[in-house]
DNA sequence: TTGACATACAACCGATTGGTTGTATGTTTT
DNA sequence: AAAACATACAACCAATCGGTTGTATGTCAA
């Protein structure tokens, strides 16, 4: 179902950000290109972790690896921060449609009932 | 510290909204107010379990309740939605900046490795 | 005041998460 | 060819998560 796949990569795309390790690691990778070991050199914790951490950012499409030697270069994907903004702008015209229902009520219009 | 209270706000705004359930529940509180029974009764699930999600919403700021006589209204607080917007356009800023450096590099003008 | 309704929360359970160490596989350097 | 480096991934573990049922408390209606 594409509902199902819509939500499916949303809940990728929150989970993905859901942490500060990934959060910090993305930032990195919106400003230039890393490698895995680079990234990890930032964190107390071991090269495997920040690797998982990596491979989750991948797996939702926040961030593409390139091969460069023995290296793999990590950039950031601004395409799916930008879908999460449009999901958010979403929920904010919700937001909006409300306020304008309460407007129309408070102009006393039986009309707008209808729709 | 100011940074970690910033982090740990962004952990739970994210958390929030990576269950579809939980999504799907702050679009409807973004339109209108709902009691938490109502907002069970859309769910396949056990009326403590919505209670639950509501609660983690709440938590983070997503939404607030109100109460009405035995009912607990809960509303859409649209400024979190905001809050969370401007971390993603804060990543898309570092993004734009690295645009810009990479442009600074093909007008070919060293100066700018400087900074 | 009793009974039904709306909510909150504790206790529990299986699945997932975020961390670890260890091992395997390429790639570069010597 | 051997040593060192960069990455990937499996196996494991404690903690958290998303669900459950059961119980307690407050509010409304008879």
């Amino acid at each position: 179902m594409a509902v199902t796949d819509h939500e499916a990569r949303a809940d990728a795309l929150f989970h993905a950000l859901a942490d500060r390790t990934r959060r910090d690691i993305l930032r990195r990778v919106m400003v230039g290109e890393h490698s895995v070991s680079g990234l990890a050199a930032n964190y107390d914790m071991s090269f495997a972790s920040v690797q998982k951490h990596v491979a989750v950012l991948e797996r939702a499409g926040l961030l593409s690896k390139r091969r460069n030697g023995r290296e793999q270069l990590a950039h950031g994907e601004v395409e799916a921060v930008r879908s999460i903004a449009s999901m958010l702008a979403e929920l904010e015209e919700l937001w909006r449609g409300r306020i304008a229902r309460i407007d129309a009520l408070l102009t006393h219009d039986p009309e707008q009932h209808q729709e």
